[in-house]
DNA sequence: TGTACATCAGTGAACGCGCGTTCACTGATGTAC
DNA sequence: TGTACATCAGTGAACGCGCGTTCACTGATGTAC
């Protein structure tokens, strides 16, 4: 049996956080593809070859980057979406649990909107892979509202795949902003979002 | 008074976009930071500092291919929905223009979809500018129509925005899926800017 | 047209540098008895 | 509890390599007369 709080596991889990926390602080400036694993160690201090103990890679430590951004954010979409309130209250809620989570987090959600579409091909699928459940999330959360009776299970989705693409160009926006920006960013990001809800409002007036 | 057919320019023109062509290949499967510029010349076949009679560095022939990927398109976007014929004849012939420059220049999409959030500071910048342009010119030809009677300049905006970063959207999205997934992608993406549409035609139901 | 000089796109050698990866190692932590 | 051995996170030297940039150059093209 392996124990789990041996001062071993601990400070190497440290260890393996500091090169997470380094990686993250040193892609705020260049993108991954560009990252050199030296570089990682050297802002850590410790030595290059420590590396290798806790990634293969600069291409894996992104993946645990994408994880780390990421994983933690599972369900509480869902969860704004499923409050009571009217749709305008809700989509507010969710604008500013967007605002608030890239206010706390910006390098990690710079990492996101940079690597999205970057040059390292597994952190691109794993980026894909948890935006993909997003939507699938919010779909669900929709499917739950009287509003989204009569929809076709697949427009939900295009409609959950809407509102999270919307997420990470808000996200990507307010970090372009600068500081005196950011209110003029949330403020058409709302009414993005508000012209979406209309149009789903009035998405089954015509015939299918 | 300069030659402008002289012998030396043709040739020197023929080279640059011999670096350009090459660099864009090149980056189909890597980020812009993490191009070496030893890497253009020798698949062009010139000598590594034949580069800097052309370029200063990467960062600048980085900015060209912006120029060449959407300096182009200024224009088309907006005479598409100019054209005369209902809302969803424009929107689906703009969908359509959209695949076929994608499908027709797929690195340079790739690029710029790969570029708008990545590390290199002055091409996301002329990236941005650019979008932002587009943004500019469907919003004048929205104005154009009589559904946009009684709009806010501003929401028109907001709104070709909306057009421009689901353009983006789309054509990353196409680059992304297999030759099978195309058809799927345009699908969604049709669905998408139905919906937005539907958005669109009751946005002055409320008051504002 | 012919000649003499100027321009300048592309050359090739050379430089110092930081990179990723290998390897045998050290010594603190963990385990068996 | 104490001892003897095993594990393994982190070390540090070493390697070969390709990088960006400099520099003086060459020779075809351009220009002046």
């Amino acid at each position: 049996m392996s124990h789990t709080t041996g001062i071993r596991q601990v400070q190497k889990q440290k260890t393996r956080q500091a090169l997470l926390d380094a990686a993250l602080r040193l892609l705020e400036h260049q993108s991954l593809s560009s990252l050199g694993l030296r570089e990682v160690t050297r802002a850590v201090g410790v030595a290059p070859t420590a590396f290798y103990r806790h990634f293969d890679g600069t291409a894996a430590l992104g993946v645990a980057l994408v994880e780390e951004t990421l994983g933690s954010l599972h369900g509480m979409i869902g969860a704004v979406l499923a409050e009571t309130g009217d749709s305008e209250e809700r989509l507010d809620r969710g604008v500013e649990l967007i605002a608030r989570h890239v206010a706390a987090q910006p390098a990690h959600f710079r990492f996101i909107a940079r690597e999205q579409h970057g040059g390292v091909g597994p952190v691109r699928e794993a980026i894909t892979a948890q935006l993909r459940l997003f939507a699938e999330e919010v779909a669900a959360a929709l499917a739950a509202e009287p509003d989204s009776a009569g929809w076709d299970p697949a427009d939900l989705l295009m409609l959950g795949g809407l509102y999270v693409d919307h997420m990470v160009i808000t996200a990507s926006a307010l970090l372009d902003a600068g500081p005196g920006g950011e209110e003029e960013v949330v403020r058409v990001a709302r009414r993005r979002l508000r012209l979406v809800t209309l149009g789903r409002a009035h998405w089954l007036d015509e015939a299918p």
